[in-house]
DNA sequence: GCCCAATCCTAACGAATTGTAACAACCGCG
DNA sequence: CGCGGTTGTTACAATTCGTTAGGATTGGGC
């Protein structure tokens, strides 16, 4: 799979193959369809598809027999598209090592989707970094850390954190003290607490604020903070 | 998951709450359900369900917000169960993170079927190989090794390698002290147990971690630690 | 402008949490 | 039995973060 991945398509009505075909071919895929089980089975013993869609309605074989065989088989992820549509198929066919199970009639666009989730899987999920870039920082939420364009580097802790995200993920938009309260801690707390002041107070600090003129972090006086400045999330 | 496999259930109505909550516990699971996505969230904190069944029309939150937050920071597998049928919504659900979608009304069985699936595959992507390359190291758990790419070679405990098996098989997210807590000894010990912390901190001098500043191994304080660093199992 | 109360900032303190050195219990092996 | 190695426990140091308290700022009323 170091190319565009593989989908293998089995399934005996010709419209069919094509429409999956054109639709996973559009979406950067490349398809590779057959029509009957021989032959299906004669391809894979030269590549494996890194996703296979299966139809259930074989002439030559049970298509069930098929998904099995290539479930304990190869790595390969298995997606049933079938016309039998009770609920005990879906069951069996799960069962037997399917990953998905698409009833037909179906929309392309969710095949393609559904595609997508089982290679998204196969590679180890490995989580994606959660960035975000604004006025001349790069703030790395996985990592604890900001890095600014100076090539800085200032590590923040977790309630610093989850104040920067808030702000971030509403920037130039007021946030009530209310609405702060209630996304960090959620504590209940009256209006007694002044920790989410001094959690911004330090944050403030480390995004090296000028005290006197706060040019990202803005007070609104008895409403709430606003975040200035242009963030763009990866 | 020593024990039985958890199984979240949130969604906003009771009766779909004890349908599922049955159907899953006849068939052998754990299940904790929550009808409000800030009492879930809550709970993540603690311990880490190995799949989620998430209702998209909830009463205190965007749940698709939910989900992408949820495939984002944990390894749990998502399904979503919604009420909106459309092709779109689909698609944009599993875009988001979500690895199933199932549509109301549907067939507990089924969902039981989908929920299987995807702990089978979590199995699979975790019955990994016994060496795995992170970082200029490479760990061999069958020899209790590792191995530095200057050539340096050190050897590891058991229960060091529980811990940095535990964190290569999750690398990027963070890993709540409790859930730590179950993988090692799962002595359920309440917060007497300081154990654990030594673990880590032998396992990090191991590693060439500077204390002041790790870089592999982070804390984050009153919820866990979290593995950075890209890791590749062979 | 001037005053005052409400609001906000932040240094400093302390409780909770985490790091780790040192010690002790335990195990397998000669 | 002693020895080397592993692992949990204890004790204390270090860090984080909420709380407190006093000072600074804001905005309305005059």
């Amino acid at each position: 799979m170091t190319d565009q991945p593989l989908v293998a398509i089995l399934d005996d009505e010709p419209q069919i193959r094509v429409m999956l075909s054109e639709a996973l071919t559009e979406a950067g895929f490349r398809t590779a369809a057959y029509s009957r089980a021989t032959e299906f089975e004669a391809a894979l013993r030269k590549t494996t598809p890194d996703v296979c869609l299966v139809d259930l309605g074989l002439p030559d074989r049970d298509g069930l027999a098929v998904v099995h065989r290539l479930a304990l088989e190869s790595g390969a992820s298995i997606i049933i598209i079938s016309g039998r549509a009770q609920v005990q198929d879906r069951v069996t066919g799960l069962e037997l090592g399917a990953d998905d199970y698409i009833i037909k009639p179906f929309d392309p666009a969710e095949v393609v989707a559904r595609v997508r989730v089982r290679l998204r899987d196969a590679k180890t999920r490995t989580a994606q970094s959660e960035t975000a870039r604004f006025e001349g920082w790069t703030a790395y939420f996985d990592r604890y850390v900001l890095i600014e364009d100076s090539g800085e580097e200032v590590s923040f802790s977790h309630a610093e954190g989850e104040v920067l995200r808030l702000f971030l993920e509403s920037p130039k938009r007021l946030i009530s003290r209310q609405q702060m309260q209630e996304a960090l801690g959620g504590a209940a707390g009256e209006s007694f607490d002044r920790a989410m002041d001094v959690r911004i107070s330090r944050l403030r600090t480390k995004l090296k604020e000028d005290p006197k003129n706060p040019r990202l972090i803005k007070t609104i006086y008895g409403a709430g903070y606003i975040f200035l400045g242009d963030v763009k999330w990866d």
